[in-house]
RNA sequence: GGGCGGGUGGCGAAGAGGCUAACGCUGUGGUCUGCAAAAUCACCAUUCACCGGUUCAAAUCCGGUCCCGCCCUCCA
C-alpha cells in the first residue's frame, strides 16, 4: 500500500508503528459557524482513508479535534453577544449533524482545545525550558531558530520566509517566523491562569499536544487540508518533536482545496458554499460521491453541474441495487455455488474488485476505484438483462456479485439511503389517489372510484365525500410502500385496459412529488428521484 | 520575490516510459417498450498546452516557452 506523503513529496510504501495498526490525526474544524464545503472535503476524503485501511485489515485509531478557542470564535461571540465557549459548543454540535448526515464514521476521540488547558500549558512550559521558547509580556513565542529541521515540510527555508514574511511583524519578537505559544488574555476573551498570567492557548500547539496525548508521541498518519501545510503544520512538527525529540508524523497527508471558478473556496474570499445548504438541495451521497470522484489531491471545482453530473453518476450504480433486488427471489434455493456462467461472471466481478483494491492501494485513488465499481455495476446490468429470474445458478450468481458490489460501495460510503420524512410522502401520493378517484367520479367511472375508495378503508383511511372534493380521515399512516404497491396494481389495469391517458396521469402525477414510474417487462418499479 | 502543484475528448476525470488513452456526464444510432424512463449494444481523442531533446518506444523522462491555481497572513 502506497501513501503520498508531503513530507518528501513521494509515494512511500505505508509501513506503521505496530503491524496492522494505524494511528491517525486530522485536523478539525474551527468552530465558529456551520461548515462549508471545502471543510467537508478532508472530512470525507480522511473518512475513506480511514474505512480503506480498516477494509484492508488495519486497526485505525482515529482522533480528530475542534478548535473551540481561538480568534475567530471570539470575535463571533463578541458579535452576537454570546459566550465564546457556549457558542463553540454549540457549532460543534451543528458540525456533528453535518457529519453524520455525510456517513462520517465519529473519531475515536474528539478532543477539545478547552479541555487540554494544562496539558498545553505543561508543554509550553517543556519547550521554554528546553530554550524552544521565550516569555514577553504575558505572551509566549516558539524560538523557531531553535528548531533546525523548521521548514521540513513546507519545503521552505527561513530565509525563504524572512524573504517574503513583511505582514504585521511584531517588533518585540526575536524572528518574524516566530509564532505565539500562548497569547495574554485582553478584557472580555475566555482565559485560564498559567505561569505566565492569564491567557490562551496559540493555535498550533493544540494539535501538537492533542494528538501525542491521544496517539503518543509518533503517529502514523496526519491529514489535513493543504493549506495547513504552512504554518500550521510545519509549526506542529517544530512543537512535537522540540518535546519529544522523536519524529512527529511518519505520513503527512494533505487533500487539495475546493475551488469555484478557479478560485479557493474560502471563508476569507467570501466564496464559500455552507454544507447545510448544500445539503439540503443533494442528498448526502450525491455530495459524498463528488468529493472523492476526484483524486484527494487534485483541486476540485465547484458548481451545482457538478454536483448534478455526481447525482447522475451515482444514480446509475444506485440502479443496479434497484434491478438486484428486484431479481431476488426468496423462493429460490441458493446453492451457494455457482459454475459455468454464472462463475465466470462471478470471477469477473471479483477481478474488479481487484482493480479496485490496486486503485486505493495506489495512495487510495477513488477515481479510480469508482471506474471499477461502474464496470461492476455495467456487468451486473449486462447479466440481469439475460438472467432468469427462476433460475437458482443465476440467483447466486448476482448475490454473490452483488455482495461485492456493496462491499466496495461501503468501504467509499457511497450507497446511503436517504432519510425521509414517511409521513410527507404519504400525504403526497394519499393526495394523488384522492384526486384520481375524484376524476373517475366525475367521469361517472364508478367501479375505479369505489375501488379505491375500498382499497382506502381497508387501511383504515376513510373518505368522505362533500361538495368541494373529498376528505380524507384516518387513524394510522399507511406505509408508502403499500399505497405504491395499490397504485401501481391499479396502472397496470389501466394499462391492460389500453387507458394510457389516465395511466400517463398517474406517473405524472407522481414524477411531480419525486417519486419516478418505470416499466418493464415484469412490471412497473417505483424510485425516489432524489435517492 | 521565494516555495508547491497543474494544463488529457463537448464537459468532468484516471493514466506517470511499451496493451485499442480507464471511468462518468453529454451527444448520435440500434434493441426493448403503448409512450416515457431504465437497462442494453454500438459509435464519439491517431492524440495528451507549445517547441526541442533522450529512447527501439514518451501523455508519461529531460530542457525551454506560454498559461492556470495554491502557500509564504486566519483558512480544510
Amino acid at each position: 500500500m502506497r501513501v503520498y506523503n508531503t513530507l518528501n513529496s513521494k509515494k512511500e510504501e505505508l509501513s506503521t508503528l505496530s503491524p496492522h495498526k494505524v494511528k491517525m490525526y486530522v485536523c478539525g474544524p474551527t468552530t465558529y459557524n456551520y461548515i462549508h464545503l471545502g471543510n467537508a472535503r478532508p472530512l470525507v476524503v480522511f473518512d475513506v482513508v480511514r474505512r480503506y485501511l480498516a477494509y484492508r485489515g488495519y486497526e485505525v485509531k482515529y482522533v480528530q479535534n475542534f478548535t473551540d478557542v481561538d480568534d475567530k470564535i471570539i470575535n463571533r461571540a463578541r458579535e452576537e453577544g454570546d459566550d465564546a465557549l457556549l457558542l463553540a459548543e454549540r457549532y460543534i454540535e451543528e458540525y456533528f449533524k453535518d457529519a453524520d448526515a455525510l456517513g462520517i464514521k465519529r473519531a475515536d476521540v474528539h478532543p477539545r482545545v478547552s479541555e487540554h488547558i494544562p496539558e498545553i500549558i505543561a508543554a509550553i512550559q517543556t519547550l521554554q525550558e528546553k530554550g524552544f521558547a521565550y516569555e514577553m509580556e504575558g505572551d509566549v513565542y516558539y524560538r523557531v531558530r531553535a528548531f533546525a529541521d523548521y521548514g521540513k515540510l513546507s519545503g521552505r527555508s527561513l530565509e525563504d520566509m524572512l524573504a517574503g514574511a513583511r505582514v504585521g511583524v511584531d517588533e518585540r519578537k526575536e524572528n518574524a517566523a516566530d509564532f505565539a505559544l500562548w497569547k495574554a488574555a485582553r478584557a472580555g476573551e475566555p482565559s485560564w491562569e498559567s505561569p505566565w498570567g492569564k491567557g490562551r492557548p496559540g493555535w498550533h500547539i493544540e494539535c501538537s499536544v492533542m494528538s501525542t496525548k491521544y496517539l503518543g508521541e509518533t503517529l502514523d498518519i496526519h491529514g489535513g487540508g493543504s493549506d495547513l501545510i504552512f504554518p500550521h503544520h510545519e509549526n506542529e512538527i517544530a512543537q512535537a518533536e522540540a518535546l519529544t525529540g522523536k519524529p512527529f508524523v511518519n505520513y503527512w497527508m494533505h487533500n487539495g482545496f475546493i475551488t469555484v471558478n478557479n478560485e479557493k473556496m474560502s471563508k476569507s474570499l467570501g466564496n464559500f458554499f455552507i454544507l447545510r445548504d448544500i445539503l439540503a438541495a443533494y442528498p448526502a451521497d450525491v455530495v459524498r460521491f463528488y468529493l472523492i470522484a476526484t483524486h484527494y489531491r487534485s483541486p476540485l471545482d465547484f458548481d451545482d453541474a457538478k454536483l448534478e453530473e455526481a447525482r447522475k453518476a451515482l444514480g446509475r450504480l444506485k440502479t443496479t441495487l434497484l434491478l438486484a433486488a428486484e431479481f431476488h427471489d426468496v423462493n429460490i434455493a441458493d446453492s451457494g455455488e455457482v459454475k459455468g456462467k454464472a462463475l465466470e461472471f462471478v470471477e469477473l466481478i471479483a477481478d474488479y474488485r481487484k482493480q479496485f483494491i490496486e486503485a486505493m492501494d495506489d495512495d487510495f485513488n477513488s477515481a479510480k476505484a469508482i471506474a471499477s465499481v461502474f464496470e461492476i455495476s455495467h456487468r451486473i446490468n449486462s447479466y440481469l438483462a439475460l438472467a432468469e429470474r427462476g433460475d437458482a445458478l443465476d440467483q447466486a450468481a448476482i448475490k454473490q456479485a452483488v455482495a461485492i458490489y456493496k462491499e466496495l460501495g461501503d468501504v467509499l460510503g457511497i450507497f446511503v439511503e436517504k432519510l425521509r420524512n414517511e409521513e410527507a410522502v404519504v400525504s403526497k401520493v394519499l393526495e394523488i389517489i384522492a384526486v384520481l378517484r375524484q376524476e373517475a367520479r366525475s367521469e361517472k367511472n364508478f367501479a375505479l372510484a369505489d375501488n379505491i375508495r375500498d382499497f382506502l378503508k381497508n387501511l383504515g383511511v376513510s373518505m368522505e365525500d362533500g361538495e368541494n372534493g373529498s376528505r380524507l380521515r384516518y387513524e394510522r399512516s399507511p406505509q408508502v410502500e403499500e399505497l405504491m404497491v395499490y397504485l401501481l396494481a391499479l396502472r397496470q389495469e389501466l394499462k391492460t385496459n389500453k387507458d394510457y391517458a389516465r395511466a400517463d396521469s398517474i406517473r405524472d402525477k407522481l414524477k411531480e412529488q419525486g417519486i419516478i414510474l418505470e416499466d418493464s417487462r415484469e412490471g412497473a418499479r417505483w424510485k425516489f428521484a432524489d435517492a
